[in-house]
DNA sequence: TTAGTTAATTGCAAAATACAAATAACTATT
DNA sequence: AATAGTTATTTGTATTTTGCAATTAACTAA
C-alpha cells in the first residue's frame, strides 16, 4: 500500500531563453554545450537543477543564467515546461524552460569584464540548428514576447537606463516585428504611465534634441499591463 | 567526463485544475487522496508521470483525468510548473499542471457510467484546503481561465451541444465573474464568427423563443482569440 | 538667416464602444 | 381574440478610442 517512486528517473534541467536587442535586431544568447549529449553543438543556457543547491526553479535559472552569462537579468519569467521521452536521447526528461530580458550594455559589460563566460548572440532570424528540442523552445519564447509586448511593458526590459521616446517606439517595432503609429504609440505609453521625464536632460543632432526618460521605479520591479493591445500595422521584417 | 545525473531523484507530477460550471457557478474537480502524504486529504487530480507509459506531459494529464474522472475533457492546456523542495514532503519536487474545461453533463454521465470514480465538485469561490501547494495551482488556474476569457473562445468549452445566447453570455459572466453588455457582447461573438445557428431549433416559455446555436466545428478544435478583449464593468460576484 | 532634420503636439475623420430604447415572438389570462 | 407579461433580438446614437496627417518646436550647419 506504501507508494514508493516505481519509475525510473526522469531528467529535470532549466533552459533559458536570453533576449537582447543589439544594432536594432532582436538576438538571443546561446551557448556551446561543453558534454555529451551534443557536445560542441549551440543551445540554450541550461543545466541540471541542483536539488540541494536550488530553493525552486525560479532560483535554478537564475543560478544557470549567473553561471553561463555572469548577469542577472531585470526580467525572467517561466515559460514552458517541454517534457516527454523523446526530447533528450538519455531518457523521459522534462525542460523548465524561462526567459528573460535585459539590456545588451549589460551583457557586453559581463562579457568584458569576465571573458571566460563562453556565450554569444545571434539574430532571431538567423537561428542555427539547436541541441534538444531547443529551437522548438526559443520559437515558443519568440511568439510569447510578441504575443505580451502588445499587451505590456516587457520591451521596456531591453532599454538601457535612460532613452529617447524614439527609441522605445524602435524597440517595440523590432521585437514584435510591425510598425507602430507614432503618435498612437506615444498616446499608449502615457496612458500605461510607465515614463518619467529627465528633466533637463535631451540629446540630439543637428535638429530638436529627444527628451530622455527613463522607467519609473515601480514599473521596472513589476510589468505594466494595458486593458487593450497595440494595434499591429504592416509587418516590418 | 561523462556526465551521469550527479543529484538525487526529482518527483514529477501532473496535476489537473478541471473546471466545469453547474447550476450558474464555476466549479472544479477535487479527489481524495488515497496514500500518504496527505491521505484522505482534499487535493486536485493529480499522479505520477510515468515514463514507460505517457509519451509526453500532456499524454499524462490525459491518462490521469482518464482514471480519475473517467473522461477526456475538449479542452486541456498546460498551465505551469511548481518545482521547489518545499511542495512535497518526501523531497525535490516538480507539478506539470494543466487546466481543462468541460461541460458539466459529461462529468455527470461518466459518474453515472462508472460510480467508481470519486471526485467531487466545489465551487470556486469555496475551495477547502487542499494538499501540497494545490491551492496556489488553483488560484493560478483560475486567474489563467478569467484572463484568457476575456480574449478568447475558452468559455465555449463549458458549453452543452446546443445553447442559447443567453447561455453563452452568462457562461461568460460566471466565468470571469463581470458584468457584461448584452449587445456589446452579441457583437463581438458575431466579429469572432464562433456560432452557427441550429436552423429552425428555437426554445422558450412563456415568451419569445430563443434561438439554439452550436459551436462551429472548426472553432470546436482550436481556441479563437480577439484582437481587443471584452470589455469588463461591474464585478459581478 | 535660412535650409534641413528630427521631436513633439494637435486636429479631425473614421471606427469601435456603451448605453438605452425599440421591436419581435412567444404564452397565459381575460 | 385581444392584451398583458416576459424574454429575445435588433437598432439607434452619444461617447470614446483610434488612424492618419498636418502643424509646430527646437535644434545645427551652411
Amino acid at each position: 500500500m506504501p507508494n514508493p517512486d516505481p519509475d525510473p528517473n526522469i531528467i529535470v534541467t532549466v533552459d533559458v531563453v536570453l533576449f537582447t536587442l543589439r544594432d536594432k535586431k532582436l538576438h538571443m544568447v546561446l551557448t556551446r554545450r561543453p558534454n555529451e549529449p551534443f557536445a560542441g553543438q549551440w543551445a540554450l543556457p541550461g543545466g541540471y537543477v541542483h536539488p540541494q543547491e536550488d530553493a525552486d526553479s525560479l532560483a535554478a535559472a537564475l543560478r544557470v543564467l549567473r553561471s553561463k552569462t555572469g548577469i542577472a537579468p531585470p526580467y525572467l519569467e517561466q515559460l514552458y515546461s517541454f517534457a516527454d521521452g523523446a526530447r533528450d536521447p538519455r531518457g523521459w526528461s522534462v525542460s523548465l524552460s524561462y526567459f528573460a530580458l535585459v539590456d545588451e550594455a549589460v551583457l557586453a559589460g559581463a562579457q568584458a569584464a569576465a571573458p571566460g563566460f563562453g556565450f554569444d548572440l545571434v539574430e532571431v532570424n538567423a537561428v542555427p540548428r539547436l541541441s534538444f528540442d531547443h529551437n522548438r523552445i526559443f520559437e515558443v519564447a519568440l511568439r510569447r514576447l510578441r504575443d505580451k509586448s502588445a499587451y505590456s511593458t516587457l520591451p521596456c526590459y531591453l532599454l538601457p537606463e535612460q532613452f529617447t521616446f524614439a527609441q522605445v517606439h524602435e524597440t517595440y517595432e523590432h521585437v514584435m516585428g510591425v510598425a507602430l503609429d507614432k503618435s498612437a504609440f506615444r498616446r499608449k505609453l502615457a496612458e500605461m504611465d510607465v515614463l518619467e521625464e529627465c528633466k533637463g536632460q535631451r540629446v540630439g543632432g543637428a535638429h530638436r534634441p529627444a527628451q530622455l526618460f527613463k522607467v519609473k521605479a515601480d514599473v521596472a520591479n513589476r510589468l505594466r499591463l494595458l486593458d487593450r493591445p497595440l494595434a499591429l500595422h504592416a509587418l516590418v521584417s
